[in-house]
Order: C-alpha cells, then structure tokens, then sequence
DNA sequence: TGTATAATGTGAAAAAGTTCTCAAACCAAT
DNA sequence: ATTGGTTTGAGAACTTTTTCACATTATACA
C-alpha cells in the first residue's frame, strides 16, 4: 500500500500498537496474529491490518506479525529509533511534574531544559535540569539539540512563546495551555486541552439518556 | 435540527465555542456571527452553525448570535450551570499539580477529594485537598458528592482503580495512566496520553516532507 | 412598504475514516 | 504434492464528519 499522507488518528494508533508489543515481547511471545493483538487489548483487527498497510508489509499470512521484527519497524517509523531532547517552556506545576516524568522514564524523550520569565528561578534546577531564561531559548536550544517543546505556560503567553520556538526552528510542540494557537503549516502542534475533556466528561454527566446518579 | 447523537468531536467544540464567547464577552461584545468567531479563533464558520444546530436554534440570521445568551446556552448544554466534584486517584506528581490546578481554577470543578494507596501519604494534604484511603473511596465519595474521578497512578493499576471508581457509581472517568482500559458502556472514559501524543510528533518529525532541521 | 444586506440553519455533496469480505499466501500435516 | 486451516493485504461497502451552497429569515434604511 504505502500510502504518503497518513492521518494523525492512525500515528496515534501506530503508538499503541508499540505498546502492545512492547507487552508482548516482555512476556516472550515471538508471533502475533491482528486478531490476537485486537481481542487482548480492545483494538479492531481489520484497523490494526489497514493501518499497518500504509507503511508496508510486514505481516505473514498464515503467521500474523513476528513481534520482535514489527517492534523495530514501529519504532523506525514513529521515529523512535533516535533520542529526541524536549524543553520545557514554563517551570510551573505542571512544567515540573512533567520534567519529572519524562526525565525518569524510558523513553526515547529526555527533558534536556526548562525555559521561565521569572528571573527568581532561572538558574535553579529541577532534578538534573536547569531552568534558563526563555530570552536565551535559541542558544541553549541549538547547543542542547532541542527538537521538541512543551509549553506549559499561562493562555496568554502561550502563542508568543509559540512563535519564539518556532523562530528558532522548532518544528514539534506539545502544548498545555487552554488557548487556541496559530501555527505554521510545517509546525506540527498537539494541544492537549484539560478543560474541554472535562467539560465533554460533564456533557456526557449532564445527558439524560446517560442515567447517572449514585446507587 | 435538534438531534441526540452528537459526537464528542462536537462536544469538544462546544467546549471550545464557550470559551471563544467568554473572551468575546470579556470584551463587552454583544452580538457575533459564526463568521467572525471563525476568523477569530482560527475555526470553521459552517462547523460552528452545524454544531450549534445539534442542540437547537440560538442564532439570528442577519444579526448572528446573543453573546450572553450563547454563552448561557452552551454552560446548560454542557452541564456547566452545575459544580462538579472531582476526585484524584493517585497522589503523585501528576496527580498533586492537578489538585493545585483545579483548586485555584474558576472553573465549575473543584478538586474535592485524593486518593493514595501509599500510607505514609493518607491523611496529608495537598493545599486545602485532604488524602484519603483508596479503600475509603466509595464512602468519602458518596459523602463529598462526587462526580467525577481523575486516574493519576502507575499504568499497572488504573484497570484496577477503575473497576474500584465505576463499582461506587462513577460515571465520568479521565485516565492519565498510559494503558489500554476496559470499561462499561454507561460510564464515560476519557484517556490522555502524553506518550502516544509525544510518538505522533516523533513521527512528523521522522517524515522527509517534513523538512526539518533547525536553521 | 420595499429593497438591499447580512447571516442563520440545513439539505446535499465531498471527504475522511472504519469495517467487511475474500482472494492470495503461508504453514503443517498427511 | 495436496489438503485444510490461518491470516494477511486491500478493494469495496459502509459510516461518520466536514464542507458547500443556498433558501430563508431578519434588520436597516430609503
Ligand atoms: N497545573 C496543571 O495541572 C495544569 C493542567 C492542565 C493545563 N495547565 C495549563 O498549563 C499552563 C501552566 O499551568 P501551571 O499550573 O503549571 O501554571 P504555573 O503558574 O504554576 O506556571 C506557569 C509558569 O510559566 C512561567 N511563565 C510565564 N510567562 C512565561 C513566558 N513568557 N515564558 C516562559 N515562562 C513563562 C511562569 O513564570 C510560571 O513559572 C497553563 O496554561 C495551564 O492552564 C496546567
Ligand atoms: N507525572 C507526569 O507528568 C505524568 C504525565 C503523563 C502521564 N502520567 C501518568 O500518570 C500516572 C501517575 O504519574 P506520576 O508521575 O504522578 O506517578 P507517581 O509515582 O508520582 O504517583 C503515583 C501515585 O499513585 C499512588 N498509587 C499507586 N497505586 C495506587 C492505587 N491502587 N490506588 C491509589 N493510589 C495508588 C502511588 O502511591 C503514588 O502516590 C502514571 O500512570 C503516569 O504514566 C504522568
């Protein structure tokens, strides 16, 4: 198949069939039908199939998919076959949870640096990682080999912090605040909106047909 | 229109048209047309109207839309015009910057209630948010009105905490932890996950029409 | 009152995404 | 080799979502 424009709903997928087989090669399984994958973790199999499609063909028919070998593709295609070095832009709440998180975990991610306007905490660390001021973002982020961003600063400063990264190359960010932002089309931009999931959690509370009400 | 199957795509608009109407009330504007929001706020004015039309008919023609009344119209649909009670399971770093978070909010949800299997932490606080026993759950819930449960513990026990949250009535369930979960039909479950948002920028990355490099 | 202008609400068309189906391909056993 | 059981890959069918296009309804003003 290869097919060029793949929509984001099926990288997304492509993420969470790593995981699956990450799940699987832990327990030592070497070959895995779709139907195998899709019964023990909820998925459909004929997506998991289309969706693989679009990037080759790596399954056997007869066999199913060798766990290992689909791993190695997968994360070839997620690009996970190198590190990439996130910044942190906001060392706030929820900027040091998340430095926290991804600087202790396995993955390919690292938290390289914290951005903040407070001149009271630039300079400090958290954890292994200094807080620098957002004026020098370019700099450190040339040297750091910075190539992603979160930014995890207050909706107002959200979309001129934006265009500062994105000036100075970045092409990937992760964005927290509530606000929405206006991006270059060769930028890609993940909003990740806390209140609208929440607000859609209490539309569906809100629904009679949903027969709510404790006991 | 008025239909009763609407897509959460729509209700994450919803959300998204109410808080465009706050900023515009902010500013002491009185009426808007689906087209000037759209500009506005980088959306698309057809999608604005169809989605409204879901829920009933709020505009004008020739005029557009009553700020004030929209505004009042969208809390009502999405179950705003009510508090909700949220409770955090799971009082890590994630879990503690959300209770911060939701606490200082001016939002209809307030942070009422953690929950911790961890001991040493029962019985703290975080801010003004008292941690309680995960096997109290269902009491202090009952107790405290509340409505909605937030997931912020390890992966490995999310399917478990969920199971224990849904068995006390909960309805409305938003999961941070990075697992597939398996849940009834009349509850609503919302996932995030970070790491699967992170692998589908790692992928635009990857992509050659990206173009990427800095400089 | 009539005409020009504006902007909604909604069917219809287009696009995007998902699921079905089955020929083709593989393996194992005879 | 041939048969039978499996499972992929992909076209077709179906479903959902988005966008278009415009008749309809409202306002303003002559
Ligand atoms: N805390 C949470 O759990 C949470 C959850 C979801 C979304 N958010 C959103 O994430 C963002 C941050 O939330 P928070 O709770 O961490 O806020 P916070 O106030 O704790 O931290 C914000 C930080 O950003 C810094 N900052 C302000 N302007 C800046 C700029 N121009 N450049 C660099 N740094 C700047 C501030 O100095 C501060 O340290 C907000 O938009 C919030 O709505 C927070
Ligand atoms: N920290 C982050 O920025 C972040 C970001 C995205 C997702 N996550 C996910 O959120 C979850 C929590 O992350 P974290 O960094 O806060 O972890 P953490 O280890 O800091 O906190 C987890 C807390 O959950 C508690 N816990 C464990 N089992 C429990 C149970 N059965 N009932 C109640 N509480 C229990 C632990 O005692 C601990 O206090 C994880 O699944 C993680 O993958 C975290």
């Amino acid at each position: 198949m290869k097919s060029d424009k793949i929509s984001e709903l099926t990288t997304n997928r492509m993420s969470i069939y790593l995981r699956c087989l990450n799940e699987l090669a832990d327990e030592g399984i070497r070959t895995v039908s779709s139907e195998k994958i899709a019964k023990r973790f909820h998925l459909n199999s004929a997506q998991i199939r289309k969706d693989l499609a679009y990037f080759g063909e790596f399954g056997v028919r007869g066999v199913g998919y060798y766990v290992e070998e689909l791993r190695t593709h997968l994360r070839k295609i997620l690009g996970l076959n190198k590190e990439h070095c996130v910044a942190i832009i906001g060392a706030g709440r929820l900027g040091t949870a998340l430095t926290d998180y991804y600087g202790f975990s396995q993955t390919n991610f690292s938290v390289a640096a914290l951005f903040d306007a407070d001149q009271s905490k630039i300079g400090q660390k958290v954890g292994e990682v200094e807080i620098f001021d957002i004026k020098d973002f370019a700099e450190v982020a040339e040297r750091d080999k910075i190539d992603v961003v979160v930014i995890a600063v207050p909706a107002e400063f959200a979309q001129s912090v934006l265009e500062q990264v994105t000036n100075a190359g970045i092409k990937a960010v992760m964005n927290f605040a509530p606000s929405p932002l206006k991006v270059d089309e060769n930028v890609k931009l993940k909003t990740i909106d806390l209140t609208t999931s929440l607000e859609s959690l209490s539309y569906f509370l809100a629904q009679p047909a949903a027969k709510n009400g404790r006991k």
